[in-house]
DNA sequence: TATAGTGTATTAGGTAAGTAATACACTATA
DNA sequence: TATAGTGTATTACTTACCTAATACACTATA
């Protein structure tokens, strides 16, 4: 399981462990069933808390992305295809809305703005590519 | 100067006077030379003590959006045409980069995405309209 | 120069968020 | 059933942030 953290970014370590796995597991680089680092282990490579990957861990079982098996360990739950695709749109509508709200505020036409979005989409995209 | 606060939005009161502000200033409907309501006056519409209204003044005079004249008041600065456009531009980039990331993540195609970006474009353009 | 109108520096109180320490609860299995 | 491996509840510390109170500084002008 890959992790970045940035602890100087300002964005808590418990939200930055979220979104990265949150991500894998709709990309299905983490698949059905697979069991998350222990608590303890990651807490140690990350060289944090247990409890900061305890809260992590538990808003992704808020939203049913992972199953706790107490004693056990942690692991990814069945999302059915349908509601993995709801999520999705969810958090694709939640960034592109305010890329919206923006432009339209700003007075940025739409069809200039789906050009930006576009140059900006094909640029991580590349980048991506290359990793 | 119509501002609208949400105390119940988490967003705290002086980041919501910065954005109304700076989109207001952006956009024209706060002209060069304008004055801002005095942070006496706004603080007792908003219900808000005086320094909250001064420490957002402070941020918009930071970003040379507003130049202070103590003793007087606050104005609008003067603000060349291209570096507006740079403002209104990295304010645009920084919520459309993001969306294209998200989108590049999420493995959603470009041009899925740019429909996206217009449809929300398109209706929060008809919802402006209609005010 | 007195006054009433500006904004401000300083200080402090309240609250929420993030993280950590500790002790505990559950499970598999040797 | 002892043990070593899971996760967790509770508690508390720290820090940052937001807001407010107060007293002050600057400016125009009657």
């Amino acid at each position: 399981m890959l992790l970045e953290i940035d602890s100087h970014s300002g964005v808590p370590i418990y939200r930055q462990i979220i979104a990265q796995i949150r991500t894998q597991i709709m990309t299905g680089e983490l698949a059905e069933g697979a069991q998350l680092d222990t608590v303890r282990d990651l807490a140690r490579r990350l060289n944090v808390n247990p409890m900061t990957i305890s809260k992590a861990y538990s808003f992704l079982e808020a939203d049913h992305l992972v199953t706790r098996k107490r004693g056990i360990g942690l692991f990814v739950a069945r999302i059915p295809q349908g509601q993995k695709d709801i999520l999705k749109k969810n958090i694709l509508e939640r960034a592109v809305e305010k890329a919206a709200v923006t432009a339209v505020q700003l007075g940025v036409s739409e069809d200039e703005a789906a050009r930006l979005l576009t140059k900006f989409h094909r640029a991580f995209n590349n980048r991506k590519q290359e990793q």
